[in-house]
DNA sequence: CGAGCGTGTTGACAATGTCAACATACGCTC
DNA sequence: GAGCGTATGTTGACATTGTCAACACGCTCG
């Protein structure tokens, strides 16, 4: 029952196929991902994976799923190493959250496209996504208290921030934004502009 | 050579098989869009498609083209009937925008998701979304002019508004917003919040 | 040592995209 | 109106892929 070091080929397959299936994933995007490539990459037979999986689509959703705890984890390093009380931390994160999905775009869009998945609810990675959400608003929450963020429902600001970090990053993989664009310039205009959005105004409430 | 009314299995076949595809992925996705039940549906063969496309991709493009100009078209209506001088008007869009996704979410996600479609560069689509890019920009401009809109690079505050509604519509679309949640309050939120982000500040400039 | 289960393997099948060879019909020229 | 050529369809065939069933191997436990 080995886990450690020696695994593969016998060992710790279902670890192997994860690990491997990501790196398909990264090399040629999901569709690149079929049961036999997998297989024969780690040096068995097509239908080894099925021990470990369902099927296709329970792999994708693990691998998707372990991106969503990737994720999670590099918005916490944020969350920790930032001044608790400026905005600025939420801005932060909000830029991390884009240039995770821009340095693993194929996993980006695995972990939001369920159309690759089955149409099916995927209560799997409904899960993961909601505990990065749930961080999200905990962090808004917390910045309405110190004052910064205007005092409404947290978890529509959260909404608000993440459709708009999603959709910069989704714009940008699915090629949609000029690549002469400046793209980290972007990303800085997109979380300012919604943060102003979100702001407490000084003078004229609204 | 007829292209009128008795179009079909003889007649205008390439815009049944369009029509047909669109309805398909209505009722079912793009995944059930196949080149035979797609030919079964309208009484030809399994092969006959490829006279009028060079494979499946070029069909769902073509179909996915085809969302981008309803939404154009959907958007314009809005762009004619509003106030221009008011950023009302910007926020109308925008909802708009959602809307018709919220109303189209497998043509939305086609539209979209380049995964379903090669990861090819697919000129056509970017061509045909950047129409609408354009269109928003210069409604940004006519706005930055009338100043209700900092005046900055119109065109990166086109993306950020085009992300957040973007975003909004897929998260909405992949089922990661509850549905509990009030969609209705929520798109006229982040409509306002990106407004509000990029309006001139009467106090304070920042 | 033998039973049993976890893990892999091979064979087979159905669905699908796509091509090649073949059929047909409609428009245009004479 | 006859003949021909191109546009449009059809059928047969094949490769790829997901997936299952039947079978094999090997380690652990008694």
């Amino acid at each position: 029952m080995t886990n450690q070091a020696g695994a593969y080929h016998h060992g710790d397959l279902r670890a192997a196929l994860l690990a491997e299936a990501a790196a398909m994933i990264a090399e040629g995007g999901a569709a690149s991902v079929t049961m036999r490539a997998i297989g024969q990459r780690l040096g068995v037979s097509r239908a080894a994976p099925y021990r470990h999986f369902a099927n296709k689509t329970a792999l994708l959703v693990a691998v998707a799923a372990a991106g969503f705890d990737r994720l999670k984890a590099h918005l916490q390093t944020i969350d920790a190493g930032a001044p608790r009380s400026s905005v600025e931390q939420l801005r932060r994160m909000g830029e991390e959250y884009v240039r995770f999905a821009l340095e693993n775009p194929a996993h980006y869009r695995l972990m939001y496209g369920k159309e690759a998945l089955t149409r099916r609810d995927l209560p799997e990675l409904r899960e993961a996504a909601n505990a990065i959400f749930e961080q999200l608003v905990a962090v808004i929450q917390a910045h309405q208290r110190s004052g910064g963020i205007k005092r409404q429902d947290a978890r529509a600001q959260a909404y608000v921030a993440w459709s708009a970090v999603h959709g910069l990053a989704s714009l940008w993989i699915e090629g949609q934004i000029q690549a002469t664009d400046d793209i980290d310039g972007l990303i800085r205009q997109t979380t300012r502009t919604v943060l102003d959005g979100m702001r407490v105004r000084r003078r004229r409430g609204a």
